[in-house]
DNA sequence: CCCTTAGACGGAGAGCGTCTCCGCTTCTTC
DNA sequence: GAAGAAGCGGAGACGCTCTCCGTCTAAGGG
C-alpha cells in the first residue's frame, strides 16, 4: 500500500523529462507572446508532437496552472515576508495586494484566464485563485480590525480589483500613469479616509 | 463639387439595404453570443457570403464600431439629460459613469475590444472611446471644481475604471454583489471623503 | 542479455475561425 | 436595351485547438 513512491519511480524517466522541458519552453513562449501563444508552437519548439503536449497538459489552462504553481510558491513566501516584516496591518494589506498584482502580470494577458477560472469551480486555476482570496481575506480582516480598511469591503472584491487593475495595465501601456492612477483609486476605495 | 449627396444617391440601393440587414443580424448574434460570435455565422444568418460581410466591414472591430454608434447616440442624449436634470456635479458624475457602465455592457465581452481599441489610435472604436473620455472629463472637472472629486483623479483613469468594472462583471456573474462592491470601491476611489 | 508489454510518442487530420480573391451577377445610366 | 461600374458569393488558403491511432521504447523479469 505504500507503493506510491514505487509507482512513481516506476513511471518513465523520459516522461518526466518531457514534462519539465515543456514547462521551460512554455514559459518562454508565454513570456514572449503572452498567454495566447500558440500551443502548437510550444510543441514544435519543444521538439515534440501536439499529441504529446496535450497528454501532459489536457488544455492551455492546465499548462498555465502548472506554470503558475512555481510562481505561486514565490507569492506564498512573499506573504510570509510581509507578515513577518510589516507590523502595520493596513500597510501589510497594501503590500500584499501589490504582490498579487505582480503575480498576475507574470504573462501578458494572464488576467483574462484568471477571471474565467473564477467562474468555473472545476478549473485548476480556480483553486489557486481561491487560495489567494483566502490569504487576502486574512490580511483584510486584520486591517479591518485595526480600522485601516472599510468594513464592507470583501476579499473577493479586492482580488477582482487587483485583477481588473492589471487587466487595464496590459493594454494601457501607452500611458503608464494609468496603472498608478487606478491602483491609487483602488486603494482609496478600500482604505478608510 | 457639391456632389457628395449625389454620389451618395448614386450608390447602389441594394448595398445600403445589405448593410442595414447585416447590422440587424450582427446585433442579434452579438447579443446572443457576445462580441466573439462567429463572423461567418453572421454572414450565413444574413444570407450573404463572407466576402460581402467583409466588404461592408473589413473586420470585427469595424462592425462593432458601427453597431455601437447607434447606442452611442443614446449615451449622448443620456448625457444631456443628466446635465439638465442633475444640478449636483458629483451626483452628475456618478450617474454619467453609471451610464457609461451600462453602455459598455451592451454585449458580452465588449470591454475587451474597447480596451484594445484604447491602445491603437487607428481604430474606429478608439475615436469613440476618446469622445467619451472627453465627456467624462467635463463631468469630472465640474465635480472637482465643486470639491466632490479628488483633484488628482484623471478622466482617462475613470473611463478605464468603468471598463474594468464591467469586465469583472462579465465573469463574476456567479456573485452579483461583486459588481456592486467594485462599483462602490471605484466611487470611494474618486470621491472626496 | 533478451523479451514482453504498458504506456509514451508523434503526426496526420478533423473541426472551426478569419479573411481574401476572383468570376459572376445586378444595378444604374445613357 | 446595351455598356460598364460595382456589388455579390463562395471556394479556399491559412492558422489554431485538439484527437486518434499506429509506432516505438523504457522498465523489469526470466
Amino acid at each position: 500500500m505504500v507503493d506510491a513512491g514505487v509507482s512513481l519511480s516506476r513511471s518513465r524517466v523520459d516522461k518526466q523529462r518531457n514534462r519539465t522541458h515543456i514547462l521551460e519552453v512554455a514559459e518562454q513562449v508565454f513570456t514572449a507572446q503572452g498567454v495566447a501563444g500558440s500551443m502548437d508552437a510550444i510543441a514544435k519548439l519543444a521538439g515534440i508532437g501536439p499529441g504529446t503536449l496535450y497528454r501532459h497538459f489536457p488544455n492551455r489552462e492546465a499548462l498555465l496552472a502548472a506554470l503558475l504553481q512555481a510562481r505561486g510558491d514565490d507569492l506564498k513566501s512573499r506573504r510570509d515576508d510581509i507578515r513577518r516584516a510589516v507590523s502595520d496591518s493596513t500597510e501589510a494589506l497594501a503590500q500584499w495586494l501589490d504582490a498579487l498584482g505582480q503575480w498576475a502580470t507574470a504573462f501578458d494577458g494572464l488576467p483574462e484566464p484568471l477571471r474565467m477560472a473564477l467562474t468555473e469551480e472545476t478549473s485548476p486555476l480556480a483553486l489557486t485563485c481561491q487560495g489567494y482570496i483566502t490569504m487576502t481575506e486574512e490580511f483584510l480582516r486584520a486591517a479591518q480590525r485595526d480600522g485601516g480598511a472599510r468594513p464592507q469591503v470583501r476579499a473577493r472584491d479586492l482580488f477582482l480589483g487587483v485583477l481588473a487593475t492589471t487587466w487595464v495595465r496590459d493594454a494601457a501601456m501607452a500611458d503608464e500613469s494609468s496603472e498608478h492612477g487606478l491602483s491609487t483609486v483602488l486603494r482609496c476605495g478600500w482604505a478608510t479616509p
